[in-house]
DNA sequence: ACGAGGATGCTCT
DNA sequence: GAGCATCCTCGTG
């Protein structure tokens, strides 16, 4: 079973939440099923100072003109909202911001296992063959559970995204961590997180 | 198994 | 014009 996720969960450092947010399961509403879901199995924290992050660039300019505004400023909003982004011209990446107002934080959702209205991963994924490979992946999950900008901006415990803790603690459930995909920046920092094992994870960096 | 390359659109990283 | 928090297909071993 599952339970709602409070507000000040999201108001806390971008590498607490994205452990956290692991073994949690991401709720959609969907037209016609009502709400389809999955349970993360991988993030990752983008942070302040952190130069793969999107708020990156606008902190250093924020410097000097504390009103300038550009791509990724929704970072340095209240937490708990969401953050949509298209990257590569093609798929929306999901994100929740996080860190307290003013702070900029955020965690990228990369990969879920199908919960809740399976059929609809499916039926958006025709091509697929295996369950494992609806979702796993960043872009993957979002076409998968019919997210898009309309998303955007949206509070994670009242909106059409949400998040909600599973009651039965995940004493079972082992997290491991590696460095980020797909960046050029930072690098070094060991803020992916993935449920050890599962075979839902991404590909790309050896799930161990 | 793994690597190369193309699709595609927005920001200025 | 370059670069991007990606995915898929097709080639080779």
């Amino acid at each position: 079973m599952f339970r709602d996720i409070p507000k000040s969960f999201y108001g806390r450092p971008a590498t607490v939440v994205a452990r956290e947010l692991i073994g949690c399961r991401l709720l959609v509403d969907h037209p016609s099923v009502g709400a389809v879901g999955g349970v993360v199995v991988e993030t990752e924290a983008y942070a302040s100072g952190d130069p793969a992050c999107h708020a990156w660039h606008l902190e250093k300019k924020r410097n000097k003109d504390p009103m300038a505004i550009g791509k990724g400023h929704e970072l340095f909003g209240p937490p708990g909202l969401t953050y949509i982004y298209l990257n590569y011209g093609m798929y929306w990446l999901l994100n929740v911001v996080t860190d307290p107002e003013g702070t900029p934080g955020g965690v990228l959702i990369r990969a879920v296992e199908p919960s809740l209205g399976e059929n609809i991963f499916w039926e958006n994924r025709p091509k697929i063959k295996k369950r494992e490979d609806l979702a796993n992946g960043p872009g993957k999950l979002t076409v998968a559970m019919g997210i898009d900008d309309r998303h955007h901006q949206m509070d994670v415990t009242t909106g059409p995204i949400r998040f909600e803790k599973p009651t039965r603690h995940k004493s079972d459930l082992e997290i491991s961590t590696s460095s980020r995909v797909g960046i050029s920046q930072g690098v070094d920092l060991p803020w992916r997180f993935f449920a050890k094992g599962s075979i839902y994870v991404s590909r790309g960096i050896p799930a161990r």
